[in-house]
Order: structure tokens, then C-alpha cells, then sequence
DNA sequence: AAGTGTCAAGCATTA
DNA sequence: TAATGCTTGACACTT
């Protein structure tokens, strides 16, 4: 049984009427930030937790049981410590309210911080914000009390090279212990979408085997870095990294293919499915990434029933 | 309410 | 040199 979750934003209740819109993804530009600061964060944010325990109960009565929470949560989190919103007690009630929801009904989930995380980078500068940002990260899941592992997953690329992949590689490594513990412990990396870049293979021999934290394959990633590998070998060297832990992939479809329009890029996320992952008898979570969300899921569902 | 232009961060790639 | 895309469209202003 491969448990399918989706990414970030419930397609019908986000676009339901201004009144009933419900979503996690309230935030503000610069300007706005630096006008209202905090208190109006706080605002926002108070009204983004309810949203994700209303978005919790939804995927409940639908039987969808993996999310992956948006990192928008806390709008420029990376500014500010959580405890110095006006409405920290609030916003813990409803973050913990969400956790124990989520433990109650044996929910799983996940975070996918943005690429601007550079671990990776030599600047003292960037290195500073991407240590914020994810412990930042760990801290949401720390106060929802949910595990310090990776099934609770903080997910990043590593997200560049510089023209030169080992250095890269081991300075992604140092910085790492940089980390909070509670970071460290859920921190993974995904492959990427790009031949220049990181394939599975490459995170296994530069990044697991230095610091142990596992690999998220991604299905749609592979093809366009494959390291030499095919779907079954990258599939099945990622699995390998997770230990006790219940691996998560993702998947998703080409939009051009989708749309059958050669001027959209292939590495662009598909509306929805048409075809299901191979998962070669293994068992594992599949964060679906497909733009319609829970919508795609259900299609998901269905396809996977028809092979059955 | 609906439409339009704009929007933090880092990097690699394309135009 | 500037625009694009990435984990995810949303904000802010005008009409």
C-alpha cells in the first residue's frame, strides 16, 4: 500500500469565496513587511494555522492521510523569532490542536522549503538565512509535537554547484552541523531536474554517505538526471537511505506532454495524471505534485484502481 | 468584484 | 543583460 499525499494548497477549498477561502498561504510583499512588521504577520499567520487544521479535518474525510505543509506558513520567518508574534499562545494552540489531529489520525507530515536554501554555499550570509529558514522549519514541527525524524521530513535540494560538485558537496556537509538538532534529524534531499546538476546516485556517494540523511526520489526529476541509472536502480539506491523509516517520493507528469505543446518546458508539473508510478512491488509514500492537488490525487486513485 | 502588474531570498539556464 | 523556473501563486493597487 503506497500512501498518495499532496503538496501545499487544497485546489477547492482555496478557491472557494473570499468569506470561506481557506489556506495556508496568506503573506505579504517587502514593502508591506517592512510597514506593518510582526503584528501583521501574526495576523496572518493565526489565520493560516486554523486553516491547516481545517485543511487536516478535509483530508481526514477524504481518506488523505500525507500532506506537505506550505512553508508559507510563516511569511518571511526567516526575519523574526516565532515567539516574538504578538499571537505566539495562539498560534502554538492551533499548531499543537493540528498535531494532535495529525497523531490522532495517523497522519504524515512533510516540508518543502524553498530553493533559495543554499546549504550548500560558501557565503556566511546565505549559509546564515538557509540555517534560519530550515531550523525555522523544525521549530512548526517541534511545537505540533511531531516526530524529529525524517517521517516528518524537511525535504531540500541541494540546489547547486558552483563548477564544482566535491567542494560543493562538502560544504553542504560542514554546514549542515550547523543545523538544529531537531533540524538535522528530519532534514532529506531530493534529486534534481537537470543533467548538470544532482543526480540520485551523486546524493548517495557525496551527500548520504557523509552525513547519512536520506534521499527523496523524484520520479519526474530522473529522467532529465538520470546519473546512469534507470528507475529501478535510482528508485531502489534512494529506498536504501531511510532506514526505519517509510520513504517518500514524488511524482509527477510532464505538462508538455499534458498539453502535448512543445514550448512548455518537460520538466513543468502536469495539471494531473494520465499514468500512474511504477513502484516495482516496494512500499513507500508518494507526495503527488501535480498542479489541480487533491484533485490529481483522486484522479491518481483512480488510474491506480484500474491497474488492479 | 475583477483585472493587472509586481513580487525576498540563489542558482543555472535560456533568450 | 535580463528573464525564467524552482517547493507553492499571492499581493497590492486600480477600475
Amino acid at each position: 500500500m503506497n500512501n498518495l499525499g499532496y503538496a501545499c494548497i487544497n485546489h477547492g477549498l482555496s478557491s472557494l469565496p473570499k468569506s470561506k477561502r481557506v489556506t495556508t498561504n496568506r503573506s505579504m510583499i517587502k514593502r508591506t513587511f517592512a510597514e506593518k512588521g510582526t503584528p501583521y504577520v501574526s495576523e496572518l499567520v493565526l489565520q493560516n494555522v486554523k486553516d491547516l487544521y481545517k485543511i487536516l479535518n478535509w483530508n481526514e474525510s477524504h481518506n488523505i492521510k500525507f500532506f506537505r505543509i506550505s512553508s508559507d506558513l510563516f511569511p518571511w520567518a526567516s526575519e523574526y523569532q516565532l515567539e516574538d508574534l504578538p499571537n505566539f499562545k495562539d498560534i502554538v494552540y492551533w499548531l499543537q490542536k493540528s498535531g494532535d489531529y495529525t497523531k490522532t489520525h495517523s497522519h504524515r507530515l512533510t516540508f518543502h522549503p524553498g530553493p533559495y536554501n543554499k546549504l550548500c554555499s560558501s557565503d556566511p550570509r546565505i549559509i546564515n538565512n538557509t540555517v534560519k529558514d530550515l531550523n525555522y522549519h523544525a521549530q512548526v514541527f517541534d511545537i505540533m509535537g511531531l516526530s524529529s525524524t525524517p517521517y516528518n521530513k524537511i525535504n531540500i535540494h541541494v540546489g547547486a554547484t558552483y563548477g564544482d560538485k566535491p567542494s560543493t558537496a562538502q560544504s553542504f556537509c560542514r554546514n549542515f552541523k550547523q543545523l538544529s538538532t531537531s533540524c538535522k534529524t528530519r532534514l532529506t534531499v531530493e534529486n534534481d531536474d537537470k543533467a548538470s546538476m544532482w543526480s540520485t546516485r551523486e546524493l548517495y556517494s557525496s551527500i548520504y554517505d557523509q552525513i547519512g540523511i536520506p534521499i527523496v526520489f523524484d520520479y519526474h526529476h530522473h529522467q532529465f538526471c538520470t546519473g546512469g541509472l534507470s528507475v529501478e536502480e535510482a528508485l531502489s539506491l534512494a529506498l536504501s537511505t531511510w532506514g526505519d523509516t517509510r520513504p517518500v517520493t514524488h511524482y509527477s507528469q510532464s505538462r508538455s506532454e499534458e498539453y502535448k505543446d512543445p514550448r512548455i518546458k518537460p520538466q513543468a508539473h502536469s495539471d494531473s495524471y494520465w499514468s500512474t508510478p511504477n513502484t516495482y512491488g516496494m512500499t513507500f509514500d508518494i507526495m503527488l505534485e501535480c498542479k489541480h492537488k487533491e484533485l490529481g490525487l483522486q484522479k491518481m486513485r483512480q488510474l491506480m484502481k484500474e491497474i488492479k
